[in-house]
DNA sequence: CTGTGTAATGCTCTGTTGGAGTATAATAAC
DNA sequence: GTTATTATACTCCAACAGAGCATTACACAG
């Protein structure tokens, strides 16, 4: 068993490079891309393997860094450029690979315009909500969380044998899924699959991690569609980060195209908050964040008054601090 | 080059795992620790190697996961249980592990209460502040930001030949430094790290990433403490993240003793926060969220009206949501 | 030309909360 | 007692989030 790595500092003030680990821990690394997109209201996702799978690729040698890995790769793939990139998380899993080899998986989210994937590969669009449909709430809250989860989730919540932990579980499912008055939480959908998970009412779930299915398991056919490994879980990642991040970092402008009206920017939001916003009070706190500036021109595509186009302020990335600009993610 | 891979979906619709990737592309795969416990109103960090290394360890086949290999690796460094863990950030160094190989550093932020190290290897805590001088606005703006850092910092920005890259650079000094008139924000500790890093005023950056000193490069040594390699950097970002989390999780009570007085704890917040706060706002959220109940005993340590002792509610952890307290992290 | 539908836009109202200040109470040290 | 120190209770104010109402400007159907 090994202790700490010692790390030299030689007397002189100079510090000198580690030495290297040895071999004996091979182990090879993943990306995996999260890549997002809203077109025509709907948050998107790229997907390859008849929409089962997040594209991916390993990292190698070639590479710079992770993050020049993960743009080498999805440029390839889509011919997209990748606007704004940022990593996840980094996992283990000890049964991939094959025996005596750990593959770490790191994941990215990137932020794009939508755009006919026109790669090597047979890639695809395809909306969030086809994943997590009960994270769709713009239209209402979701009929299928009352009749297909809830009652479920309760039956979990209520089996298990420790007192303790049926409490427990019910107050997770009370809070991640806002029952008993509780106002819904967009940003929990990591926790909203993760509680669906082990509630083993999803198909991934059934699955061991062999990748064969478990006996026993009686998974919710109706919780989405499924996807491979735990790609699924990493899309559950990439959504709840952007839906925190929008709210504090006006980064909903890489979806956007170069000019567009507050509604579209609204829908835009909205579509991946996952609910509607108060429209005045949108528009106020738009402006008087000066994120956008008029282009000068009108449109009149929608029916209805035209609506002024605006284009997104470049400069406020470097004239305020990278994380000080919000965003109203407000109830209809 | 490769294309991504390729995932199967079996026709029955039982996904099958991946393909083992080939070990052309082996990699090693380091983790690193950012152990951080608040005692006598100072935040501190685990070191090793005289206090210029944080601990780390590679990432062994006998580990299940990333952070269960974490938290072997420092219960047997520091015998300290691990209270709260997650991770920060993975990056691959080219040019480290030799030729031909990457080495993926997975580095964590941990919570705990400092104890003495007794683990196999001589580590030591040591203040953030001895790294990062400027951060500490507890005793008001340090002098030596005006004094040494400033100076410097507009002479860089000055001297960019491009005039929107000067604007660029002049632009992110008043940002991060809080120049003309602008408020400190505290948790743009890694922005400030990387910019005093850019302008070479930082040892670190004086060394080529074989760790040999650059030729023509003029460190200015009065500004903090230097570690090896890119460890300073991830001790920034451990900062930034905590100073981060602190207002919307209640993450500090991981770095409290069972009981401690109001005081204690807003001391402990203002040493993370590097600034204080105003007592009365910060007593009154901490009771109006229902953090902490009280013990029914009261302590006269610190001379003055006795305080009452109060303890953390766990049961919050699971009561409301994981993003849903906040914490006032205000002026003075 | 007129009504109707739809969206843009301007404005108001209100309850909550964050930041800050004032006042008083309870103890130890001297 | 006096002083120093801390705890604790209250108040004030400005900013802001959430919500609603009213008006304006266009396309289109009749």
């Amino acid at each position: 068993m090994g202790t700490f790595r010692d790390i030299g500092l030689a007397s002189t003030g100079t510090l000198t490079a580690p030495v290297a680990t040895g071999n004996s821990n091979a182990i090879a690394a993943d990306l995996i891309a999260v890549l997002t997109a809203v077109t025509a209201g709907d948050p998107r996702v790229l997907t390859i393997q008849d929409q089962s799978a997040l594209p991916s690729g390993p990292f190698e040698l070639a590479h710079r860094s992770l993050q020049a890995g993960l743009r080498a790769w999805v440029e390839r793939q889509t011919r997209l450029p990748l606007g704004y990139v940022e990593q996840l998380y980094t996992f283990a899993d000890q049964d991939r690979g094959g025996a005596g080899q750990h593959v770490i998986s790191i994941s990215y989210l990137g932020l794009t315009r939508e755009q006919p994937a026109s790669g090597e590969q047979e890639a695809s669009w395809r909306s969030w909500y086809s994943y997590f449909p009960w994270e769709d709430h713009r239209a209402g809250r979701p009929a299928m969380i009352e009749l297909a989860l809830l009652p479920r989730l309760e039956a979990w919540a209520h089996a298990a044998k420790n007192p303790d932990l049926r409490h427990d579980r019910g107050q997770r499912v009370a809070v991640t899924f806002a029952g008993e008055g509780r106002a819904w939480n967009e940003e929990l959908v990591l926790q909203r699959y993760e509680l669906l998970y082990e509630a083993g009412l999803i198909p991934e779930a059934a699955r061991g991690a062999s990748g064969r299915l478990r006996q026993g398991a009686a998974p919710l056919m109706s919780t989405g569609q499924p996807m491979i490994l735990d790609h699924r879980r990493i899309l559950a990642t990439g959504i709840a980060r952007l839906r925190a991040k929008i709210k504090y970092h006006p980064v909903v402008f890489e979806l956007m195209p170069d000019t567009f009206t507050l509604l579209q920017l609204q829908r835009c939001v909205e579509a991946l908050a996952g609910h509607l916003v108060h429209k005045q009070n949108f528009r106020r706190l738009i402006e008087q964040q000066e994120l956008v500036e008029e282009t000068g021109e009108t449109t009149s595509d929608t029916g209805g008054r035209p609506a002024k186009l605006f284009r997104f302020r470049r400069e406020v990335l470097t004239q305020r601090a990278v994380a000080g600009t919000k965003l109203p993610i407000l109830r209809a």
